[in-house]
DNA sequence: GGCTAAAGGCTTTTT
DNA sequence: GCCTTTAGCC
């Protein structure tokens, strides 16, 4: 026990050993927030609570998993044997999503949630656009005025917090929210009808299942009766809702323990919210508040740039970041061309790192945007850098995985006619649009699937006999693969990988790419071929490890009495497989023991760290994002990304900044990110753009002192002049915020903020176009006096 | 019905 | 720049 304790810092140590009632652990980066975590998980266990008792919850799998190995390094060491697993059997660290899969497969029958079967389908991004899209589409309203992408974000945003088709429309006002309440109340029908539910239905059917039912309830809060939820500042109200139902009534001051840091928070756009952080110690009143401020992580002058760096954030809480590691490099930031010289420059970093001993895997480049990924790809292929993307989803997007994957699901749950519209035709087999708008009529004037109208073709008005025999001939090959839906039979697949095989080979999908590859010659329909191959590889990787769990009590959520007694054994190993590729995470393809540099979003850097980090693309417009600046808070979200980046950094870190960037086709003149002149001269600057540009050099160079810090009012305020400079037609004291300017392009807009020194820039929402950052020196800007 | 080529549109971040 | 949609041909 004391093994557990001695290494600890006092405020870890009091976190680690307050097991009873209410535990809200404010981290900073690099605390040993991670440390704390599975440290308390075994101490609990040290302490005789049994293992099936605890429920840990995080975000990512690879963050469970991870959790799930170092509590088990701890308890078992090295050497383990049979009865040492016992110790931590039925242990449960999961993954929000993960979690509510299982609690809604398990509880599906008796939750009451009407039409939801056990065997149901989870929609991913892309299955929801085609469910949107369709169903705009049939009630004949145009994607042109209805953007898909918007309207589904509409959806997602209200499911977050807990709105469901009904409430929704109770609450639309007007026309244009109307309409999305008609649209949202079509595509829950239609995944209700195909026994499929999308990512944010995991979390508001589960949420509404633990409010609503007592009996899962009580089941759930007899199950587990200490609670810890890491990551505690990402979660969105349907999150909290099911954590703090999970946990219990506040009055019995129930055993939950979230930890968290606001300043890390950066997925708003996704629901979270960072007031659950408050409103934690609204609900349990009797919390306890435990504050991990040192950083164990970053030498001292990271941490002085990224603590600089937050301290422009006004909706904060202050607290100190100190550490201990004295001495260090200060943090470089380098202007660069554009993103091919950006690129080179990082490479070259690397490359002299590794000449002195750092390893591969001690490096990152992290990056606002995935499209940035490459070209920086393309310049460690050719520096011969080995490099992995941290795109975990990556494989699974692709077309040819798609469609075999499609294919799968189909074979999982009939009623899925999202994926059957994608593979009924594909490869082609006589099935064609006419056809198909046929069926699919049939299905929703009936209300049943369209494989279910496919087996009564016959009845189907309209249809060619040519058509018919294709449909027939389809649904007898999905039939071969199931025996009818029985699994059973000499005919049926014996086993995960075989089904797969089998699928790939008798769709025509095979033969599809192999005549494409040999007409084309082109390499990429080689490796579509490949990945296939890859595909029943994975799918026998599942199949070895299914059967290999050796508990499965700890991989159920309740083994006692599921509903699977019935379910043939492929079939079940198949719907696990779809839904653990359906849950996989970007973040999850991380993996230090491959030796390689790491390329991945800000986003998925959280909660990682590396010796050597570079940070491209730090300018406006990238980051902060442009499409992040219709308000404060959304600079304050960007912000917080780039302290994040900057703080997974241990000893070296080199920001950059590109003049000209190519993107979408079109090459841009950037400028650089106001974030760098925060950063003020807690970073060493140095100019490698080139010649080309020395007449405006002037506006490169920052101050060498730091403005004062940013008061709460310094957001609206105009930026103070600081660097001596004459005052230009266009300073920034001449277009206070608020104040209505026209531009001779833009027209008529209103300044809602302004930054910076020497080349200021304004926030400007133009009437017409919307928000566009300015450069005040250039813009053209003139004041327009109004008389309202 | 199936294929190709050209035009059009659109991109933040992710479980 | 890439992906999706559409028009036009076989």
């Amino acid at each position: 026990m004391s093994d557990l304790l001695s290494d600890l810092t006092p405020p870890q140590r009091q976190a680690v050993t307050t097991t009873e009632g209410p535990l809200l652990v404010l981290a900073a980066a690099g605390s040993g927030k991670t440390r704390v975590i599975t440290r308390r998980i075994a101490y609990l266990i040290e302490m005789g609570v049994p293992p099936w008792s605890i429920c840990a919850l995080t975000f990512t799998n690879k963050a469970a998993g991870e959790m799930r190995d170092r509590v088990e390094h701890l308890l078992l060491g090295e050497q383990r044997t049979e009865r040492d697993e016992r110790r931590i059997r039925g242990l449960t660290v999961l993954t929000f999503h993960a979690l509510c899969a299982r609690l809604l497969r398990r509880f599906a029958a008796i939750s009451g949630l009407p039409g939801l079967k056990p065997d149901f389908a989870i929609y991913d991004a892309a299955d929801q656009t085609t469910a949107v899209k369709s169903v705009i589409n049939d009630l004949n309203l145009s994607t042109k005025n209805w953007p898909v992408a918007s309207v589904r974000a509409a959806i997602s945003h209200a499911k977050n917090e807990l709105k469901d088709a009904t409430t929704y429309a109770a609450s639309a006002s007007d026309f244009a929210a109307k309409q999305v309440a008609r649209i949202y109340a079509g595509y829950e029908q239609a995944l209700r009808r195909a026994n499929a539910i999308d990512f944010d239905d995991l979390l508001l059917l589960t949420a509404r299942m633990l409010r609503t039912n007592a009996e899962v309830r009580n089941l759930c809060r007899d199950r587990w009766s200490y609670l810890m939820i890491d990551e505690y500042q990402d979660t969105n109200h349907a999150q909290f809702v099911i954590a703090s139902t999970l946990a219990g009534e506040p009055s019995e001051k129930p055993n939950i323990c979230v930890v968290g840091d606001a300043d890390q928070a950066i997925y708003s756009w996704r629901g979270a919210d960072i007031s659950n952080i408050l409103e934690f110690e609204e609900r349990f009143p009797d919390a306890v508040v435990i504050t991990l401020g040192e950083n164990f992580r970053s030498t001292a002058p990271i941490l002085k740039a990224a603590d600089t760096l937050i301290k422009h954030n006004v909706r904060r809480k202050d607290k100190p970041l100190f550490t201990s590691r004295a001495g260090g490099q200060r943090p470089r930031v380098i202007l660069c061309s554009n993103e091919r010289h950006e690129s080179e420059l990082v490479v070259n970093w690397f490359r002299s790192l590794s000449q002195e001993g750092l390893p591969w895997r001690e490096m990152a480049v992290f990056y606002r945007t995935n499209a940035l990924s490459r070209v920086m790809e393309d310049a460690l292929r050719t520096g011969g850098i080995p490099y992995t993307i941290a795109r975990g989803t990556a494989f699974y997007e692709r077309e040819e995985v798609k469609h075999a994957l499609a294919y799968l699901r189909v074979v999982a749950n009939p009623a899925d006619d999202v994926c059957l519209e994608r593979i009924i035709n594909t490869p082609a087999r006589g099935i064609g649009k006419t056809s198909l708008v046929r069926i699919a009529d049939v299905a929703s004037a009936s209300g049943c699937p369209m494989l279910e109208v496919m087996r009564r073709i016959e009845a189907v008005a309209g249809l060619t006999p040519r058509a018919v025999a294709a449909v027939q001939r389809f649904v007898a090959m999905i039939d071969g693969w199931t025996g009818a839906g029985a699994f059973l039979g000499a005919d049926v697949p014996s086993s995960l990988h075989e089904l797969v095989e089998r699928v790939i080979c008798e769709s025509g999908l095979e033969k599809h790419y192999e005549s494409q590859a040999s007409t084309s010659g082109l390499s990429s329909d080689a490796d579509r071929l490949d990945n296939l191959a890859e595909l029943v590889s994975s799918a026998k990787d599942f199949e070895d490890e299914f059967d290999a769990v050796s508990d499965p009590a700890a991989e159920m959520v309740f083994s006692d009495d599921g509903p699977s007694v019935d379910t043939p054994p492929l079939l079940s190993m198949l719907r696990a497989y779809l839904e653990s590729i359906a849950l996989v995470a970007d973040a999850d393809a991380v993996d230090p023991e491959q030796g390689t540099v790491t390329l991945m979003t800000l986003h998925a850097a959280k909660g990682l760290e590396f010796g050597a980090v570079a940070i491209i693309g730090l300018e406006q417009g990238l980051l902060p994002h442009s499409r992040a600046n219709e308000s404060p808070d959304d600079l304050e979200e960007e912000r917080r990304l780039a302290f994040v980046g900057i703080t997974r950094a241990m000893s070296q870190l080199t920001l950059t900044s590109a003049r000209y960037r190519t993107i979408r086709g079109l090459t841009e003149r950037m400028i650089p990110s106001v974030f760098l002149e925060e950063l003020g001269p807690t970073v060493n600057i140095s100019d490698q753009s080139g010649d080309a540009f020395e007449q405006d050099s002037g506006s490169w160079r920052w101050p060498t002192t730091r403005a004062s810090p940013a008061s709460p009012s310094s957001l609206s305020d105009p930026a103070p002049q600081r660097f001596g400079s004459p005052p230009t037609s266009g300073a920034a004291a001449d277009f206070p915020v608020g104040c209505t300017v026209r531009h001779p392009q833009f027209g008529l807009g209103q300044v809602i903020s302004v930054q910076g020194g020497s080349n200021a820039r304004a926030q400007v929402k133009f009437r017409q176009v919307g928000v566009k950052t300015l450069v005040l020196e250039f813009a053209r800007l003139k004041r327009v006096h109004d008389a309202t």
